[in-house]
DNA sequence: TCTCCACAGGAAACGGAGGGGT
DNA sequence: ACCCCTCCGTTTCCTGTGGAGA
């Protein structure tokens, strides 16, 4: 055996890069339909009209984002030779951002130098969005060229994660070209949202200045899942790396997974590892079995570790309990060992209020299952909880706290 | 049918942090 | 230095809930 630590051995892989999220490709497949109407919704714009609204939404990973970037692209290329019409776009992803103060400040950056950026927080509400309309304002305005229409399609992304209501940013922007808040420009607002009930919850006014015009996207059937796959694997891949199997195994994962693409790639991707880590030039269907385990626990370990810090003290707290046989543990349990944890981390605990929110985070992040009890009379409604993987997987994915926090006795065995 | 248990979770308030304007 | 602004994590308070048992 060498002694080399690290070499380079078989691998299945040509550009594995080309699985990757980031990875954007020349050509979408599988969205034929959803592209021909999004180019309809878009057509006034080509021609210096007032751009329409536009609402997009539809499950994650059903390429939402990836043809809006594609077809702005292309929008904008193809209406660089039209001397009378100028088009920019800016995209903003609203994940993080969840008032319309957050937004507002967001874009105004977006579209400031570097050295003029303007601080987080300290302005008032319309001092920010004045600023906004600044930067929107001066965008693509050219002196030189005074009579020149200008169009902003401003795209936001995840918009669901935004506050609503008639003052909302949703709103002002929306209704900005009927209240000619902008002076030079044209703005055309591109809301592209995974909650399909989003559209619902906003006041009936926003909702209809937002979404004049509405496009779903339905999640991938398998074929079109293969489609996609096929078109990232042959340049991810060298020739004849995979299976026959592979390919249409990944697609059925994806497809169960909602018909969501980057799950299926992810996978695609784990397979490739896992052959590669054997040594292998060819993946095959054994590895895709392995690879969804792979994927599956990298997933709940990546989000167990981004927790807060006292919700990890609460699944460190369940983890404990399960490891003694006390699981299904109800909310009270699950607090009073929490307080343990605390004591011996040597912090304040948080009230059972706020615990009991970050057991519910758990459970939607699927860290955490929850049973429904009620006993009625004599006993009540409540919860009980217990984790929603192997133990030791929950212990590997808390390494770094229990280290932190020191080992509680009933899980040294499972480390 | 009504009562009551043991919470769940919504709403509002609080307080510290970060920052701008004068 | 002081006042004003917003954000955000948290606490406090309180109403709602559904089914077992009287």
């Amino acid at each position: 055996m060498s002694d080399r630590l690290f070499e380079r051995g078989n691998t299945p892989f040509a550009d594995r890069d080309a699985l990757s999220d980031h990875y954007t490709p020349d050509d979408l497949v599988g969205r034929d339909a959803e592209i021909k109407q999004y180019t309809n919704y878009l057509e006034p714009a080509v021609w210096g009209e007032d751009p329409n609204n536009i609402f997009v939404y539809g499950k994650t990973g059903v390429g939402k984002t990836a043809t809006t970037r594609y077809l702005l692209d292309n929008l904008e290329r193809d209406t660089a030779e039209y001397d009378d019409t100028n088009i920019s776009s800016l995209h903003i992803n609203c994940d993080g951002l969840s008032t319309s103060y957050r937004v507002a400040i967001t874009i105004t950056n977006e579209l400031r130098e570097p050295h003029n950026q303007i601080s987080e927080s300290g302005h008032s509400t319309s001092e920010v969005y004045n600023r906004m309309w600044e930067a929107i304002d001066n965008l693509a305005y050219d002196p030189d060229k005074p009579d020149r229409t200008n169009i902003v399609l401003l795209v936001l992304d995840e918009v669901d994660h935004t506050e609503t209501g008639e003052d909302s940013i949703l709103y002002q922007l929306s209704r900005a070209g009927e209240n000619n808040t902008l002076e030079h420009a044209r703005i055309g607002v591109i809301g592209i949202s995974n909650d399909l009930t989003f559209a619902s919850s906003l006041s009936p006014k926003v909702e209809s200045s937002l979404c004049q015009k509405k496009l779903f996207f339905d999640t991938y059937d398998a074929n079109e899942l293969q489609e996609v796959l096929r078109q990232r694997a042959k340049i991810a891949f060298k020739d004849d790396a995979l299976r026959d199997g592979v390919i249409p195994h990944c697609a059925a994962y994806g497809r169960r997974q909602s018909g969501d693409a980057r799950e299926a790639l992810d996978l695609l991707r784990a397979a490739g590892d896992i052959a590669r880590n054997e040594g292998l030039e060819t993946v095959r269907e054994e590895h895709v079995e392995q690879g969804i385990d792979r994927v599956q626990r990298e997933e709940v370990i990546e989000g167990i570790r981004t927790l807060h810090e006292h919700s990890q003290y609460c699944i460190y707290a369940l983890a404990t309990l399960e490891a003694e046989g006390a699981t299904p543990s109800r909310t009270r349990g699950v607090y009073e060992r929490y307080e343990l944890v605390c004591q011996l981390a040597g912090v304040d605990s948080l009230t059972s209020r706020r615990v009991r929110d970050f057991l519910r985070e758990l459970s939607m992040l699927g860290a955490v299952e929850t049973h429904d009890q009620n006993k009625g009379k004599g006993g009540g409604q409540f919860y009980e909880f217990e984790l929603a993987h192997p133990l030791e997987t929950m212990v590997t994915a808390l390494d770094d706290m229990i280290e932190d926090v020191g080992m509680h006795s009933s899980i040294e065995e499972y480390t």
